[in-house]
DNA sequence: TGCTAATGAGCCGTAATAAA
DNA sequence: TTTATTACGGCTCATTAGCA
């Protein structure tokens, strides 16, 4: 202990303490002073470079700026300490806040994921059924036997492959086109009661 | 570490000081008392009631409770001060810590909902591709059996489903084919000439 | 060697004060 | 009044000295 020199909190150039003996309302005793802008700024430089230097640190420190020499070591001591806390409320703000960011990011990105899965899913059951239908309607027509439904099974198989919507509709009105062409003016043949029925099949 | 020894950093600071050279015990200055437990407990019940009490509102608080009388009216205004700003920290932080959590859960949810469709895209696709492989394969059964033509053009829809760029493609082969067992087996019309012709139009 | 009291650092919470 | 800062009581942890 000892040193403790001057003894005063800390005084110095202070508003130091006054007669003091007078009936001070509230203490002061010199307590309280608010450092002033440059030695904030001298204790901020080295608190970048060394938020917790030791006892000799800080000594050293104070022996270093003679801005400081009127704190005391215990005064330095706890600005680090306060600093420090400050630092850390700061960064877990900060951090909370960026975490909140990224999660907010990342749900929307899920979100728009999960939407796309879901029309494709959509978009899967649906043709799945499409087809099951096929599968379905195929196989009533073979066990009919005869050979005229399974050109049935040739209408349905092509629709099944409808959903790239509008191709087929469009071979479909070629082919349309085609036989009427072609009964009509392109080849005239005996008419054939065959011919009928194909053209049906593309209406 | 030790290096402590002489200086008297800490405390030493405290009791000390003040000028007057009496041995004042401690309280002195009359600054910084920790309030005792029970006191808090007053407090920061009318705090949850009223956490802004008027001038008269603190007068009367400390009338009424005799824990309080050892405390100097303006005490109790920072009381309630630095009460209503520790609140306000809390919050704040509490609400980040709350947005946080939630964030997260959803996004838990989120991920689990992007697995499970992830998976039913899978399943269907797979379904899908296994249902089309029984079309197929029903397609190729027939052909071995009867109706020939129209199972083969069965085989060339799925092909189309497939491959809808190839669609026309499709239907003109399925036509010339048809055209080409048409001729030769499937009806037994008589033959035509111009058959011929309808033939090399889907070449 | 192991246990315990003493010492001192740092952190937390908060009283008290100055500034905005 | 609210916000930012200074300062301190008190607790935990680590190191150490002293005693069994």
């Amino acid at each position: 202990m000892s040193e403790m020199s001057g003894m005063g909190c800390s005084h110095g150039g202070r508003g130091s303490k006054r007669g003091n003996g007078s009936g001070d309302p509230d203490g002061d005793c010199g307590k309280y002073t608010r450092y002033t802008a440059e030695q904030v700024e001298v204790l901020e430089k080295v608190f970048a470079e060394c938020p917790k230097p030791t006892f000799s640190d800080r000594q050293e420190m104070i022996h270093n700026y003679s801005i400081l020499s009127n704190l005391e070591p215990k005064q330095i001591k706890i600005w680090f300490q306060n600093r420090r806390c400050r630092e850390k409320q700061k960064k877990e703000a900060n951090n909370l806040q960026s975490v909140n960011k990224k999660l907010t990011a990342a749900n929307k990105l899920l979100k728009e994921e999960n939407d796309r899965l879901q029309k494709q899913v959509s978009h899967l059951v649906y043709e799945n059924e499409y087809i099951r239908q096929q599968l379905e309607n195929i196989s009533l027509d073979v066990t009919n036997t005869s050979c005229e439904p399974a050109v049935n099974s040739l209408q349905y198989s092509l629709r099944a492959s409808n959903d790239p919507s509008g191709l087929l509709l469009v071979a479909k009105e070629t082919m349309t086109e085609f036989f009427s062409k072609a009964t009509g003016t392109l080849v005239d043949w005996v008419q054939l009661p065959g011919m009928k029925v194909l053209i049906d099949v593309f209406k």
